[in-house]
DNA sequence: TGATTCACG
DNA sequence: GACGTACGTGAATCAG
């Protein structure tokens, strides 16, 4: 077909494509000869759905892929430091270039690149050519130096962010619209690709000079007219550079392509081709994938050139390529098959197992039957508590036909689960591990495969069975909506039809078990079995005997508490609307900005990205302290319907019936840094800072004649902080136990410790904590509300001051930049997948790969803790019931209160040893008494 | 469902 | 006079 009116080209971003695969995915290699494949990887999978994704009416006639042949081109003549600094690419993808090209040819989409000129002419050629034609063009990037040909037919695609770039997308991002970019990127320049521009201006500036003056060469001109004096100056100064800038930005239209138009028409891939190469590259999973789509058998693998042991067992037969056969499952309903199964678990010495039960919460839920997996594709469900559809008025189903008994299974299973020779694997195995225990079955040892994947994963994606499944085993799971339904009318699992129940709930244990061996070898080639050996594995029967544990929670004194909230929030209720002058939802922002703002038309109304006002605290304050009523009592209205909602009311929902304890749920592998997260209720955000939400503490209550004990550590970020940077002067202070913030306050501002202003401390308080989370000018500033220029300067000094602190920082962030993570004390990794990404993103990148080293070596080290802590406490009347990040909170019989304080200590102010030895004493303060307020 | 707000370390 | 920011979480609520 010839390109005309009615085409559509599509021009892909290959070189954006290729480094957001090699920062996606962990550092892969081929099998058999150990070439690095991870970004090949990723690439095709993003061809492949690409290709999958492009059917309909908006499906492009025409398609290219287009890459940077060098990082020389004719721009480095122009200007040689034109993208300079760039750091070379890392070592382990240079030889995954090529790879790329192949791939995309093996796909049968036609790929460019051209000596001298970057992949971004390439594009602006192309596309000039086609809109010249008459037809239409999507760019599938999102470059901003690309933006400048929006418009006329050209577009662009994120494919990110699954969003289109037209003209006013363009016009927000730059102040001007497509044809005016480039002149305004000249003037604003660009530090990442070594634009210079004119010093002193960005965007903003840059967007206003050109609105005024129409385009860069008028402005230049007639510089002289500008009214700033230092504005003026820089523009007449740097005219030349500015003219040069924008020579490097301004795009080619009119270089030469070695390709015409018609010769991109889209092709579709070659079955045979594409999946010879996929084969190839050993993606065996893709491979298998593509095949089945393009309806053509799978090659066999390619044998391993390594010589394979002929004596070695069998390999077991190749596991994650083999299909999902839904039909193949078994479904157990008699004794002798149960034996039977038995008999495999003990032959293979691990199974994967799975619990079905009648709800997420498992202090409450049921159990409804147990699946058992011991190879790929061979997987067994015991139905146990089924029952049918058709119950009486109440709900009350009978059980279903066909069930063994419950009692029987489990009396078959206990020593199973329960034998130290048999490994158990699940997925999430604290869940099914507190359901069976509520059953009188210990299961141990375990595996558990999404912990396996947050030792290996943190910061790449989440680690639900569905995310796995779909990311290693290219499988999506079936999801269990489409047997519960959702919203009103959702149903329990008890309520599935057996048969339906087999399919989801083996598939669960069969996913589980090819994604067990699929980990199992790679913890150790990504060295992180140490990690999950000792921080993780070890911690899921604690957490599961603290929760189900529980606090004892006192709801008369919530409920009390509540009612007299109730009481002062109507008060205030009324008064606002008093002061508004007429009746609005206090708890709308959006009603409260235009009351605030609109029809009061106080100051300092800002509007944020979604156009609403911003009506927070902080914005509040600013008012209040203006001297306005208003704001001030929406403050106090939600202080107090905040401790309602979220504690006083909702905690009482969350005290177990049974126990009259309230079970959290903790989660392992939730928050990237390492630490835990606490949900239904969350006991980690339990109010303390305010007076008034303290008090939710003294429901928190010990059992009568026993006592709570809380022990936490002090300053354990600060601490750690000191020894991974290595700063004498605050190891120093740490050692001789002095206060950490008066010293640093005395280095910074010269002034002595004793009779020190409390003011000066809270400042270098407030940089001590601003260290640890990737301090910046304006954050600073915004945090002790003083100008930005002085924040700066505090950072500059304590820069000078502890000069290692700079060093810590720029270590971390290049080590997050070569090796695509980050590492905590104890051999955690984080990954940071973004941090090589510009714009605003790149900021909270660096300052999250510089606090997670230090957030994650305390949390490892009361990981550590926690696991020591049963042994550590055995002998005493104590439990250990909840974790707050660097607090530990127990109940202990009232007697053994000192003893107990003693142990937990010693065993939290050791917690590193072995392991790391740190350079400063790790401390923790310890409280008691009856409640939680008391204990702290 | 996403944005906003606010509780904690 | 800058692109825009403190790090990490979970829950309740509003609005579309």
């Amino acid at each position: 077909m010839t390109f005309g009116k009615g085409s559509h080209l599509h021009l892909i971003d290959g070189s954006a494509f290729i480094f957001r695969a090699y920062h996606a995915l962990p550092p892969l290699t081929r099998k058999s000869d150990g070439l690095p494949v991870g970004a090949v990887a990723g690439f095709c999978n993003m061809l492949f759905r690409y290709v999958e994704g492009n059917s309909g009416p908006d499906a492009p006639t025409h398609a290219a892929v287009i890459f940077d042949y060098s990082s020389k081109t004719f721009r480095n003549e122009l200007y040689p430091l034109y993208k300079a600094q760039r750091p070379e690419p890392p070592e382990d993808l240079r030889p995954q270039f090529p790879l790329t090209r192949d791939a995309t040819r093996a796909f049968n989409i036609c790929c460019l690149e051209v000596e001298d000129y970057e992949a971004d002419d390439i594009i602006a050629t192309l596309s000039c050519q086609a809109r010249d034609a008459g037809g239409r063009v999507t760019i599938i990037s999102s470059d901003k130096d690309l933006m400048q040909l929006v418009g006329d037919g050209v577009e662009m695609f994120d494919a990110m962010k699954n969003k289109r770039i037209d003209r006013e997308e363009v016009f927000e991002k730059f102040g001007v619209y497509p044809e005016k970019v480039v002149d305004v990127q000249a003037l604003a320049g660009d530090s990442v690709d070594n634009i210079p521009g004119a010093p002193g201006i960005g965007i903003k500036t840059a967007a206003l000079l050109i609105n005024e003056y129409g385009d860069l060469e008028t402005l230049l001109e007639r510089a002289g007219e500008i009214k700033q004096p230092k504005r003026r100056q820089v523009l007449q100064d740097h005219a030349e550079q500015i003219r040069i800038s924008r020579k490097l930005v301004e795009l080619h239209c009119d270089m030469p392509v070695p390709i015409t138009l018609d010769e991109l028409e889209v092709r579709r891939p070659d079955p045979q081709v594409l999946t010879e190469f996929l084969n190839l590259m050993e993606f065996r999973t893709l491979t298998k994938r593509v095949a089945e789509k393009l309806g053509v058998d799978a090659p066999l693998p390619a044998p391993t050139p390594v010589a394979e042991a002929r004596d070695a067992p069998a390999p077991v037969p190749s596991l994650e390529q083999l299909p999902f056969d839904h039909a193949a499952y078994t479904c157990i309903r008699d004794e002798a098959v149960l034996i039977e199964w038995i008999g495999m678990i003990r032959e293979r010495g691990y199974v994967a197992l799975d619990t079905e039960t009648t709800g997420l919460d498992e202090m409450r839920a049921d159990l409804v039957g147990i699946c058992l997996a011991v190879e790929p594709g061979k997987a067994a469900y015991i139905p146990l508590g089924h029952r049918s559809g058709s119950g009486d008025l109440f709900g009350s189903a009978a059980l279903a036909e066909g069930q063994l008994p419950m009692q029987v299974v489990l009396d078959a299973l206990k020593p199973v689960l329960e034998d130290p020779a048999i490994l158990k694997i699940g997925q999430n195995m604290k869940y099914d591990a507190k359901m069976l225990s509520r059953y009188g079955i210990d299961v141990a040892p375990i595996d558990d495969t999404m912990l396996m994947s947050y030792a290996m994963h943190s910061g790449l994606h989440g680690h639900g069975m569905d995310t796995l499944a779909e990311q290693y085993l290219s499988h999506s799971c079936i999801p269990i909506k489409s047997l519960l339904g959702s919203g009103k009318s959702a149903i329990t699992f008890d309520l599935v039809p057996i048969d339906e129940a087999v399919k989801y709930a083996a598939e669960d244990a069969d996913v589980t078990l090819r994604l067990w061996q699929l980990f199992k070898p790679q913890l150790h080639q990504v060295r992180v079995t140490t990690v999950y050996e000792t921080l993780e594995r070890p911690l899921v029967p604690v957490l599961a005997e603290m929760e189900r544990a529980g606090i004892r929670v006192d709801r008369d004194v919530l409920s009390r508490m509540s009612n007299a909230f109730a009481q002062k929030m109507a008060a205030l209720e009324a008064e606002i609307h008093e002061l508004a002058g007429e009746r609005f939802n206090i708890g709308s922002p959006k009603q409260l900005g235009e009351i605030l703002f609109d029809k009061m038309s106080l100051q300092g109304g800002k509007k944020g990205k979604t156009g609403a006002y911003g009506t927070g605290a902080d914005v509040l304050e600013d008012l209040a302290a203006e001297g306005h009523d208003l704001p001030a009592r929406v403050l106090d209205w939600r202080q107090i319907s905040k401790l309602k909602s979220t504690y006083t009311d909702a905690l009482q929902d969350h005290i177990h019936p049974e126990t009259g304890r309230v079970h959290t749920c903790y989660s392992i592998a939730g928050a990237n840094t390492g630490r835990l997260a606490s949900t239904d209720p969350n006991l980690q955000n339990i109010p303390i800072r305010s007076e008034e939400g303290r008090r939710i503490r003294t429901a928190f209550v010990a059992e009568p004649g026993k006592k709570l004990i809380a022990l936490d550590y002090s300053q354990i970020e600060l601490r750690i902080l000191a020894h991974m940077a290595d700063i004498p002067a605050l190891r120093e202070a740490f050692r001789q136990g002095h206060d950490i913030h008066a010293m640093t306050a005395s280095e910074m501002f010269n002034v002595p410790l004793e009779g020190m202003d409390p003011s000066i401390r809270r400042q270098a308080k407030a940089i001590n904590f601003g260290v640890i989370y990737g301090i910046s000018g304006f954050g600073l500033a915004r945090n002790l509300r003083i100008p930005r220029d002085q924040a700066q300067r505090f950072i500059d000094t304590y820069f000078e001051r502890f000069p290692g602190i700079r060093d810590y920082m720029d270590r971390t962030v290049s080590e997050a930049r070569e090796q695509g993570f980050v590492t905590t004390l104890f051999g955690r990794k984080i990954h940071t997948p973004e941090i090589n990404s510009k714009g605003p993103t790149a900021g909270f990148a660096r300052r999250a790969a510089i606090n997670a080293p230090i957030q994650g070596s305390a949390a490892d080290i009361i990981r550590r803790a926690m696991i020591r802590m049963p042994d550590a406490i055995a002998h005493l009347p104590a439990r250990m019931l909840l974790q707050v990040h660097d607090e530990l909170l127990f109940e202990v019989d009232e007697a053994a209160v000192d003893d107990t304080i003693a142990a937990v200590r010693q065993v939290m102010e050791q917690a590193a040893d072995p392991v790391v030895r740190l350079s400063v004493p790790l401390v923790v303060d310890a409280g008691q008494g009856d409640s939680w307020a008391e204990a702290h």
